[in-house]
RNA sequence: GGUUCCGUGGCCGAGUGGCUAGGCACUGGUCUGCAAAACCAGCUACAGCGGUUCGAGUCCGCUCGGAACCUCCA
């Protein structure tokens, strides 16, 4: 038996070429894939969350169609400054002096706090997480490499990559973005404090540190720390190699940092790293990117909380996720009350058809085609990680589930075959969650309302409807629904 | 100003030239003591103008509107 992924090859947007292109891995059945993790100075908004979502799904649908996926995602922890000028200070450093902490302590608060959303988001972990300090002896051996190579240059106990010399020399600084040099130039002339650098397109591959920077590592130029963009080019080649298959990020990272990856990895090793470049989409509120600096932004824990003033109650993560799941990934996503609130119904709706599915009895015969529907489901996923068109597909299911009594019958192995696919695709690969059920997981509470319940339907039985009708009138004002079934009464909080 | 991209029914959101995306809301129905919940059914749009084509939401051009990037942010 094939594996799942030639059965349903993957054709992925790759950024780089601007095409949908046949994913075909560097080493057969394995998939290597980087992603540009968070800069740890401070929570990550749901906007952060969203891109390592998206890549969070990538992951899972990979794995699940049976390539060993080796999914590496970095910490940023240094080096990530305020700006590309000289007196630019680092993120870490500066969070670490207004807060007078450990730069150290910085990162692991912020480090932990981004572990504890994934987590809720239900994120695998990667198979690797590593930290731009835990490799500054790779950086410096790249930086090393780079000068080698004739297009990096010290300036003042810095290092600058040259991209004029770059590009002379047939390099495509730019090819990513589609931007041109001139235009770069142009635009940015209005940037001052650049006198270390050539041009102004120059990067920082090294930075000297200046007498009040605090995190700082001795180099062969000068004690000081290493540019944002060389980590993940260090790090990717360290743990994927030097020709590798995936590598991903969010948008707004496109440029310049994913061409200065490109541009750094050429010429440490002729090669750009990866062979796929793929951007998550931003995730916008009001309409408007989500950004820190702006204010304009929403923490997950928030989120989940309802503690925001633009939300009219918390919302259980895994709703959160299939609200980002409802839009492609490489879409902008614009953030509201509402949208939640109607992927709730959703998510909910989902949930429900999928515990019916549990009980389901199977026929003779078979009337629905799960063959096509699965052929379906799959098409969706390979074709560039489509989850909304495979929500659609589900929701179709839905409606088979609940016509199932009197209209749709389906083998016992049919049957077994569509509930082992329905845990893949919602939970494997979605990664959803089932909802808590109320606050089920107290049970003192489940037991209460369980007398209370039963209260009342002696009351309904005895047509009292008065006594009836102040229970669950007073359950409602105390913020407890319940629902009148067919097969009894249960509730939600 | 440059680069990249978007503008889809009340809202969100897919659509790689020809066949109903889907969800939410809404309307009708089933169920129910009533209501809610649940389920079923209905609801058919592609910013504007022009062009290519037998045929365009989908390709091309222009206009209008919006976003991201070009300085830190996933």
């Amino acid at each position: 038996m094939d594996p799942l992924y030639k059965q349903y090859p993957v054709h992925l947007e790759d950024s780089l070429r601007r095409s949908k292109e046949l994913l075909t891995p560097v080493s057969e059945g394995r998939v290597g894939m980087y992603v540009c993790g968070p800069t740890v100075y401070s929570n990550v908004h749901l906007g952060n969350a969203r891109t390592f979502t998206s890549f969070d799904f990538i992951f899972r649908y990979l794995s699940h169609l049976g390539y060993k996926v080796r999914y590496v995602r970095n910490i940023t922890d240094a080096g990530h400054l305020e700006n590309d000028a000289d007196e630019g200070e680092d993120k870490i450093a500066k969070r670490a002096r207004l807060e007078e902490l450990e730069p150290m302590e910085i990162v692991q608060r912020y480090t932990v706090d981004f572990h504890n959303v994934m987590h809720q988001l239900n994120a695998l972990p990667p198979s690797i997480e590593p930290t731009a300090t835990g490799h500054i002896v790779e950086q410096i051996e790249m930086i090393q490499a780079i000068i080698k190579s004739g297009w990096a240059y010290e300036s003042n106990g810095s290092v600058y990559f040259d991209v004029d010399a770059y590009n002379h020399d047939g390099g495509s600084y730019g090819e990513l973005s589609g931007r041109k040099m001139d235009e770069l130039q142009a635009g940015s002339r209005a940037l001052d404090g650049q006198d270390e650098k050539r041009n102004l397109a120059d990067f920082a591959l090294w930075k000297k540190a200046s007498a009040s920077h605090i995190m700082r590592w001795p180099s062969p130029w000068s004690i000081g720390f290493p540019g944002w963009h060389l980590e993940c080019s260090a790090m990717s080649t360290k743990y994927l190699g030097e020709d590798f298959d995936i590598h991903g990020g969010g948008m707004d990272l496109k440029f310049p940092h994913h061409e200065c990856e490109i541009a750094q990895n050429i010429a440490t090793n002729g090669k750009k790293g990866a062979r796929y470049w793929m951007h998550a989409n931003m995730l916008t509120l009001n309409g408007k990117r989500m950004s820190k600096s702006t204010g304009n932004t929403i923490l997950p824990k928030e989120l989940f909380n309802g503690n925001n003033p633009i939300l009219v109650k918390g919302f259980n993560p895994s709703v959160v996720r299939f609200f980002m799941m409802q839009a492609h990934y490489s879409s902008v996503l614009d953030f509201s009350n509402d949208a939640l609130l109607a992927a709730e119904k959703g998510h909910h709706k989902l949930m429900s058809a999928w515990s019916k599915l549990q009980v389901l009895s199977s026929s003779k015969e078979s009337t629905w085609n799960l063959q096509a529907w699965l052929e379906k489901c799959y098409r969706s996923l390979s074709d560039n990680f489509n989850s909304p068109i495979l929500i659609s597909h589900l929701f179709e299911a839905i409606k088979v589930i609940n016509q199932s009594e009197n209209q749709i019958a389906l083998t016992a192995s049919d049957l077994e075959l569509f509930k082992q696919k329905m845990d893949a695709f919602v939970f494997d690969i979605l990664g959803l969650q089932l909802e808590e059920q109320g606050t089920a997981q107290n049970e003192a509470l489940d037991k209460a309302m369980d007398l209370v319940i039963t209260l009342r339907a002696k009351a309904r039985e005895n047509k009292d409807w008065n006594t009836a009708d102040i229970i669950r009138d007073q359950l409602a004002a105390a913020g407890i629904k319940l629902k009148d079934g067919a097969h009894g009464t249960s509730y939600e909080i």
